[in-house]
DNA sequence: ATCCTCCCCTAC
DNA sequence: TAAGGTAGGGGAGGAT
């Protein structure tokens, strides 16, 4: 489909990651993989692996990947689907992710039909999903009604539209077709592949599916992913940029006519945020909710649950936070009583928020300030669309973007506003409307349009009736355009005899009762309120407001025509007018532009396209874009008051000049950084506004804040901020914790559910491609004297936060080691499984994983250690890794030959020396992989002047070792302690010949009461490993006590009086000695015999 | 001084 | 019923 703001959008997307794929291809030289050739998949909602994951697999086998559903998708790929979105997705073909996995584990494309998520007949019941309906609340079964009236409204259409005989939708198409109200099947579902019953659902951390089913119903889960996902986009604009934007040029064209050139301010930054995101995303779809209170939640209402808990005490926990921030935001009459809902508003509607209700507010407490609140479910799919439409838009402007959130960014606007010589306030309003028209529904009726344009053309003029009436096969959004069409007229007001075509007149109001039948009059009076609200804020706005007149080509004669009738200039011949007009009397000129080009596109072909983008861009503008609100200052601060004050639907160029008193009324609330917390400490100071923090001293905020806490304040009240934008974003932590649904009975529950999070931990740092040396375990646990049962279903309740944390000498990113180390953290903070209502596990000391890393170690390094080491672990590397090493390295053939250790004999045992790798070879590699290949052959080179060069034979390590060990006899500590974590870094399992050269080491050690050195060993072993988890204690200091502890209470009885590092030395090393004796019982006497010793 | 660990706080 | 995640800044207090 050629065309269309969106398809290009989508097109190019496709275009970039085909060149991934070309280029990936290349790098990987030729990965000639097709598995997926002729694949196009769409992930919808959360699986395992991740989208990410198969987004790179799909690039890697020949697939493509959508990050939309588009007409070209051929499967849609989820592991969990609720039953509100599989009724909006036409394809049958939901398969999943296992499909692909298994396809690249196997080589080939297996059937997907053993992989779909549903079998085709559960998947036709719940197209009907009577059941639920069933069980619905009053409320819901009145929205169920309007769904039918929905159903047959669309069915109404499409028998007009066969009626013309063409293009009959097949059944497939009918089941999927747009049905706008979610609201029918109004909870999130967990999979339910046999719809079997509300049982299977995952209700607490226990059951199986628990993590993917709420992480796919978390709303924070969702913001924060696509947060990062969209900040990961950012830098991927940022690196894929050829200098050109689209948008500046068309800002240019539409002010070559106006004379005003605009001095650049020194800089400028603008805050761009898009108003009440969620609910105006959801309110895209349901037109007949605009103007009304609307709340997006998973809540329906104070709805009675089925079984009632016992000891439930909401007043403990209202009343202890209102004691802890003498937060008086909830008087008693809003006290929630048993049954009032305390699901959380995501985003709440402008008309909401006039009765109080806020962002984070439960739903009872909501409905207590506005009982007709209006509840909408999420729409996690849309908001990612438009956040992307977002982000597209404002950089086809500049990319000099921070990503803040999926609705919000700084943007430095310095330069743009140079190149185009356009003022803040001309650059916001053009902005602002591109994004607004930007989004889905104007790009696909824009698509469909010229669409339906192109293939008239195509036939011959006088078909034009034709088009208008013919469904379009490849759309599915035509009876959706019809109903649009149908609801601009008559939101516009037009007299239907303004339209003087007799066949489309017909047509339209044929349509318009079929679809809007009964409550016709009730729909059409509230569209005409939302049209005179628009106008009359609209008017409010003129003075620093444009209206951009939205056509394609500007420079098109005929644009300029349609430009000069939509502003009331009625001579089509007159100079060209600028895009951009400021328009003051707006009242009648919609409709009757509207109506001009309606009847216009029905005498030509030519003007019909343009007659249709206008109504949809209006149809648009006026009724189904979200909004963005911009602010403008010369720094983040201001920017981001500006935005504050602007909201909604506006923005505010706050001028340097008029800053510093701009500020002195804001309550210091209201200030980036000030919560609840801060903002509770400095109304004990007698601070409310900025004025009142201006009084203070920056040593006297610093005295009771922090050097940076009060500085920022300091700064802050005056309208002042020096933290810089931050364009280029790195991660520095990778973390995912789950405080709602804990409830453990025992130990064992705890521990899968963690080994689960661990999982989900590793395979975030491997889609971000990062390692991690630190591992740190969070706890929520129940506060002492908080009741066992909280006040929130499956809340965490007032609890008690401890952390635990583990560096290690080497970054890892596998589940096993995560899993390894938060388990024995766990162990660590002795919490009670039953007590536990929330578990986090971060890694930070982030390190790219480049593939080289560690694999250069073992290709490089390995030859001169440990032959049989070397020789297991090889064994140990999947092919995947070994081409991906080879291929990084750049070897040729030959020189494969020497650095492979893939060979029948360990024998090469020599070092490596520089001649083994070609130096053009080595001079071509990317600089950080070079460094690290020249830093490998130093350490090799001093490593192997310094220890004894090992030839290793095939025999069997227990045959070996004692010849072996004897070589390593004279090794310093200073070397073993240089060894040690290159050992543990290359292995999964310590091989026995290795663990009886330390051991042996050790012994010698211990027989020579040289503690010190043990300890040294000990340590330094025990902080590098990963594979040696119950040692890891010692890296941490206050785990020495309870290695001190507990070790030595059992087992050294009285050596209480050695002194303490003795003790732990000893422990160490009994504890290491034990370990090895695991692996090898032959130790199990020396680590009795020490522990005889002392 | 500067680091690290264990928090707390904030924002979306 | 309900889906209270996640990344980053920063402070206190101790180790180096
Ligand atoms: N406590 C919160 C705050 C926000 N959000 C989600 C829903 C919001 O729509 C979105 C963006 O947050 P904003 O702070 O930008 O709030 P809104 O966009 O809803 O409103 P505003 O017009 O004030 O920006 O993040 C949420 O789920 N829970
Ligand atoms: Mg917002
Ligand atoms: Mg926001």
């Amino acid at each position: 489909m050629e065309g269309g703001y969106m398809a290009a959008k989508v097109a190019k997307l496709q275009e970039q990651f085909s060149e991934d794929t070309e280029r990936e291809g290349h790098e990987r030289e030729k990965s000639d993989s097709r598995i997926f050739c002729g694949v196009s998949i769409f992930v919808n909602g959360y699986t395992v692996p991740s989208a990410d994951m198969l987004k790179r697999i799909m690039m890697q086998h020949g697939g493509i990947y959508h990050h939309y559903q588009t007409e070209k998708t051929t499967h849609i790929i989820a592991s969990n689907l609720p039953n509100c979105k599989m009724k909006l997705i036409r394809t049958l073909k939901i398969v999943k992710p296992d499909w692909i996995v298994d396809s690249v584990k196997e080589g080939r494309l297996l059937d997907y039909r053993q992989y779909l998520l549903y079998t085709p007949r559960a998947q036709t019941r719940l197209d009907f999903g009577q059941s639920e309906v069933s069980t619905c609340s009053e409320k819901q079964r009145k929205e169920a009604v309007e769904q039918d009236n929905v159903s047959i409204r669309e069915e109404a259409g499409k028998n007009i539209l066969s009626e013309q005989g063409k293009d009959v939708p097949s059944e497939e198409e009918k089941i999927g077709e747009h049905v706008s109200c979610p609201e029918t099947f109004p909870m999130p579902q967990a999979a339910r592949e046999d719809g079997k019953g509300k049982h299977l659902t995952a209700r607490n951390a226990t059951e199986p599916g628990f993590l993917s089913e709420f992480y796919n119903n978390s709303r924070l889960h969702h913001i924060s992913t696509m947060g990062t996902l969209l900040k990961q986009y950012v830098t991927q604009l940022r690196g894929k940029n050829d200098g050109s934007f689209p948008g500046r040029l068309r800002l240019q064209k539409l002010k070559n006519d106006d004379r005003s050139q605009h001095i650049a301010a020194n800089r400028v930054i603008m805050h761009i945020d898009m108003d009440c995101f969620f609910v105006s995303v959801g309110l895209k779809d349901r037109p007949h909710l605009r103007g009304l209170p609307v709340a997006v939640t998973h809540g329906r209402g104070n709805v009675t649950p089925l079984h009632q808990r016992k000891g439930v005490n909401r007043a403990f926990e209202a009343n202890y936070y209102r004691q802890k921030l003498q937060d008086d935001s909830t008087p008693a009459e809003l006290e929630l009583n048993e049954t009032d809902s305390m699901s959380e508003i995501a985003s709440c509607s402008y008309e909401a928020r006039k009765c109080g209700i806020k962002n984070g507010m439960f739903l009872g407490n909501a409905l207590k300030l506005c009982p007709s609140l209006q509840t909408i479910p999420y729409d996690f799919e849309g908001y990612k669309q438009v956040s992307y439409c977002l982000y597209d838009t404002v950089a086809e402007f500049t990319l000099e973007i921070e990503a803040v959130s999926c609705d919000e960014m700084y943007v430095d606007c310095t330069s743009v506003l140079r190149d185009t010589s356009t003022s803040p306030m001309q650059f916001g309003a053009y902005l602002r409307q591109e994004i607004q028209i930007s989004q889905e529904k104007k790009c696909h009726l824009k698509q469909h349009v010229q669409g339906a344009a192109h293939k008239a053309k195509a036939q011959q003029k006088n078909q034009l009736q034709q088009t208008l009436l013919t469904q379009p096969t490849s759309s599915n959004l035509s009876s959706n355009f019809y109903a649009d069409l149908t609801r601009a007229f008559v939101a516009a007001n037009i007299p239907w005899n303004a339209i003087e075509n007799p066949v489309l007149r017909q047509f339209l109001q044929k349509y318009c009762k079929q679809n809007i039948p009964s409550e016709s009059t009730l729909r059409k009076n509230c569209l005409d309120r939302i049209y005179n609200e628009t106008l009359a804020s609209i008017r409010e706005d003129i003075g620093d407001s444009y209206i951009w007149v939205s056509v394609d080509e500007t420079s098109d004669p005929m644009n300029r025509y349609i430009a000069n009738m939509v502003v009331g200039k009625l001579s089509p011949d007159g100079p060209s007018i600028p895009h951009l007009v400021c328009v003051k009397e707006l009242s009648k000129v919609n409709s009757q532009a509207i109506a001009y080009f309606v009847n216009k596109g029905l005498q030509s072909l030519y003007s019909e396209q343009k007659l249709m983008v206008l109504v949809c861009s209006s149809l648009c503008k006026d009724k189904t874009g979200c909004t963005a609100s911009a602010g403008f200052g010369s720094n983040r601060l201001q920017a981001r008051m500006a935005t504050k004050k602007a909201k909604p639907n506006g923005q505010l160029y706050l001028e340097p000049s008029a800053v510093a008193s701009y500020m002195l009324d804001i309550p210091v609330q209201d200030l980036p950084g000030v919560g609840r917390t801060l903002g509770f400490r400095l109304r004990g100071l007698g601070v409310h506004t900025c004025l009142d923090l201006k009084q203070y001293s920056q040593s006297h905020l610093q005295k009771e804040f922090g050097a940076k806490t009060g500085s920022a304040l300091y700064q802050h009240c005056r309208g002042e901020d020096n933290r810089p934008l931050n364009f280029g974003h790195q991660r520095k932590s990778v973390s995912a914790e789950v405080n709602y649904g804990i409830r453990f009975t025992n130990q064992q529950e705890a521990t899968i559910f963690l080994r689960q999070l661990a999982e989900e931990v590793s395979s975030r740092l491997k889609e971000v491609k990062m390692r991690g040396r630190c591992i740190t375990l969070k706890l929520l646990v129940r506060a002492k004297e908080a009741p066992v049962e909280t006040a929130k279903y499956l809340g965490h309740g007032v609890c008690d936060q401890v952390t635990r944390s583990s560096s290690l000498a080497v970054a890892v990113s596998d589940a096993e080691s995560i899993a390894r180390e938060v388990l024995f953290l766990t162990r660590q903070l002795s919490v009670k499984p039953d007590d536990m209502r929330g578990i986090g596990i971060q890694v930070t000391h982030l390190e790219r994983e480049s593939a080289a890393t560690g694999m250069l170690d073992n290709f490089l390094l390995r030859p001169n250690l440990q032959g049989c080491a070397v020789k297991s672990h090889v064994k140990n590397v999947s092919q995947k890794e070994k081409h991906d090493i080879v291929t990084s390295m750049k070897t040729t053939e030959s020189e494969k030959g020497k650095v492979n250790p893939d060979q029948p004999s360990c024998s090469t045992e020599q070092p490596v020396h520089m001649g083994n790798i070609d130096r053009e070879v080595l001079a071509a590699l990317p600089k950080d992989i070079r460094q690290e290949v020249l830093q490998a052959y130093q350490i090799t080179e001093s490593s192997t002047s310094m220890l004894p060069v090992k030839v290793t034979s095939e025999n069997p390590p227990s045959v070996v070792e004692q010849e072996d060990v004897s070589l390593y006899s004279t090794m310093t500590v200073h070397e073993v302690r240089m060894l040690v974590p290159k050992w543990v870094s290359s292995e999964n399992l310590p091989q026995p010949c290795d663990v009886n050269i330390l051991a042996d080491y050790l012994e010698r050690q211990v027989a020579n009461h040289n503690l010190d050195d043990i300890s040294l060993v000990v340590r330094c072993l025990y902080s590098s490993s990963s594979s040696f988890t119950q040692v890891h204690s010692i890296s941490n200091p206050r785990l020495l006590e309870t290695v001190h502890c507990t070790r030595t209470q059992d087992f050294w009885g009285q050596s209480t009086a050695l002194e303490l590092k003795t003790s732990n030395c000893v422990a160490s090393a009994w504890m290491l000695l034990k370990f090895i004796h695991m692996s090898n019982p032959r130790l199990l006497d020396a680590a009795d015999s020490l522990a005889v010793q002392y």
